[in-house]
RNA sequence: AGGGCUAUAGCCAAGCGGUAAGGCAACGGACUUUGACUCCGUCAUUCGAUAGUUCGAAUCUAUCUAGCCCUACCA
């Protein structure tokens, strides 16, 4: 599945495969349960799998669940069902809070060496003792309690003698540190909170910071991947394993985040549309969740070639939206069928066919992948094409449809010219007549004459009606900023159109996706109700034409 | 008293001292019972800038510039 083209962890890890430095290569997703995966989590996902998938080895599914404040088993389960649907099967799925005895223990080891003490300070003063970006911290006053009394007061931490905020623990490193996040970093907070696992069995919960070493080395993790804005914590990490006693020596990785042009990918924007109702829920079609575009009607594999054409670097890039759409299509391109949809009809009359008559014409359902097999298609006196379809004067000469005195294939069909052009009081064209040429029939070998083009169509009396919905990514900015993101969002990211398609479609299951000729790839919306068959455009054709 | 990271085409990205892969986009052309698909062709004399080392530098060194991250009891 990785392609060919390196990239710098793999490199890290084939290296110290073959020094010896590690015997196996066990990595880990750990999301926090606290919202829905997006394609830049399924960028960690599939680097994370595919990379151990690499070396024969294995990726842990663990659950990052140490503030019981933000987090929900919704998005526990979401979450589960995100990476199933990916296709990928983690060694083990385990929770942070699996973990929260051990943890502790560390915590009392760190404290009988004299590299942990209860601070008293409140978060404000702390802060400020912390110090700036610009000048060193200074010690809290309560740096230097005895190991005993620092002992006997976490201990009433954990018994829940102190009130949130009351009390903290902290790592003891060094409060002059340029890198601030070793001045000294709480490592223990009290949090009267039911947790969603652990219920009321805490009231004090570690931080990140302290929790995600010890949980990658109580698994054996062999490297810790995470991107890049965690490399400042680099160091910190290391010191907990350096001085937790662990066995397990997990290194930690950093990477580039993933944007893509036209999508908003952060959790709390996304929160904020869902809750202020911009959007359905998160699994609207024009979210950027896994839930959505599964919905949507992208597919896996498409998600998956993407994300290891992009590759793998420490550069924060921006890929270009395009990009994604060209490997769904690409993957949609082979497994589609390709019947016909009329999105916005124009009636035409085929004045020299029988009005008793539909007859039914082979079509092929998709001829770059003929195990598709084919479909009967209907066809009659009275038909529906596309308005964009028809010119009343030719153009040019590169027009290459219907126009009156012109003559154009229907596709799986036969020739048809228009003779007659029919209007309203107003002049709007309401339908137009032409005659067709049986000696034509597609499949007949006829070649006397070459056809201006070839149009779709369907049978007016057999077609049924569908409604189109013609999605387009939420934001349509050319840089997305988080400035105003919501005035700036796509008035247009959701239109209509009203149009038939094929009767054969009458049998469409919820989410089976076709190449309707011309108009791009639909999936069936498995909401859909009532008389009409609802269709969401999962992506349209890449398309030069202008009249 | 600041620290860390990054820089190769419009967008991604290989390259690791031997003379700039590939993909997306774009643009030409061929083909076509989808203006799709497919196929062919074009698209960096130069790698953020400037010096230096070297027979030879995107790769090594120095200086500079630009961008991102860090001052949560979030992750």
């Amino acid at each position: 599945m990785m392609n060919d083209n390196s990239n710098f962890i793999k490199t890290i890890m084939k290296n110290e495969l073959e020094n010896g430095v590690v015997d196996h290569i066990l990595t880990r997703f750990p999301p926090e349960p606290n919202a829905y995966l997006h394609i830049g989590h399924a960028r960690a996902i599939i680097m994370n799998f595919e990379l151990a998938k690499c070396f024969n080895g294995a990726t842990n599914l663990r659950f990052d669940d140490t503030n019981p404040s933000k987090e929900d088993t919704e998005y526990v389960d979401a979450i589960k069902k995100d990476i199933a649907w990916l296709g990928y099967e983690p060694k083990a799925i385990n929770y942070g809070s699996n973990y929260f005895d051990a943890t502790y223990e560390k915590a009392l080891l760190l404290i009988k060496k004299n590299l942990a003490y209860v601070d008293d300070l409140d978060q404000e003063t702390l802060a400020k003792y912390r110090g700036s970006i610009n000048e060193p911290g200074i010690p809290s006053p309560y740096r230097n309690r005895t190991i005993e009394e620092n002992l006997k007061l976490f201990e009433e931490m954990r018994m829940g003698k102190y009130a949130n905020g009351e009390k903290t623990l902290r790592a003891k490193i060094d409060m002059s540190s340029p890198n601030i996040n070793l001045r000294d970093p709480v490592i223990y907070r009290i949090m009267h909170i039911t947790h969603h696992q652990t219920k009321d069995k805490w009231c004090i919960y570690p931080m990140y910071d302290f929790a995600h070493p010890l949980q990658d080395a109580f698994e054996g993790i062999t490297h810790s991947l995470c991107s890049i804005e965690f490399e400042d914590h680099r160091p910190l990490y290391e010191w907990v394993i350096n001085n937790c006693e662990v066995e397990a020596k997990p290194r930690q990785i950093e990477w580039g985040r993933l944007g893509i042009t036209h999508m908003i990918m952060s959790k709390r924007y996304l929160k904020q549309l869902v809750d202020e109702h911009y959007v359905t829920g998160y699994d609207d079609p024009r979210m950027p969740t896994l839930v959505g575009l599964r919905r949507r009607g992208f597919t896996p594999n498409a998600i998956k070639n993407f994300i290891l054409s992009t590759g793998l670097s420490k550069i924060n890039s921006t890929v270009d939206y395009g990009m994604l759409e060209h490997f769904l299509r690409e993957d949609l391109k082979l497994t589609t069928t390709r019947p016909m949809a009329i999105l916005n009809p124009l009636k035409v009359v085929i004045t020299n066919y029988p009005s008793d008559r539909i007859e039914y014409v082979d079509a092929v359902n998709n001829m770059e992948n003929e195990s598709l097999g084919t479909h009967k298609m209907a066809f009659g006196r009275e038909i529906y094409i596309e308005q964009e379809d028809f010119c009343e004067v030719k153009p040019n000469k590169h027009w290459k449809r219907l126009a009156k005195d012109v003559e154009v294939r229907l596709m799986h069909a036969y020739f048809i010219k228009c003779n007659e052009v029919i209007k309203d009081e107003n002049g709007n064209i309401i339908e137009i007549h032409c005659t067709y040429d049986p000696k034509t029939k597609s499949g007949s070998g006829f070649n006397e004459r070459k056809p201006n083009g070839t149009i779709h169509y369907v049978e007016a009396t057999t077609a049924l009606k569908a409604r189109f919905n013609l999605f387009e990514p939420l934001i349509m900015d050319e840089k997305v900023s988080t400035q105003n993101f919501k005035e700036r969002l796509n008035p247009n990211s959701w239109q209509t159109c009203e149009g038939f398609v094929e009767a054969v479609l009458k049998d469409t299951k919820p989410m089976d996706k076709y190449q309707f000729i011309r108009n791009g790839y639909y999936t069936t919306d498995y909401q859909a109700k009532g008389d009409k068959l609802v269709f969401n455009r999962i992506v349209g054709l890449k398309s030069s034409f202008t009249a």
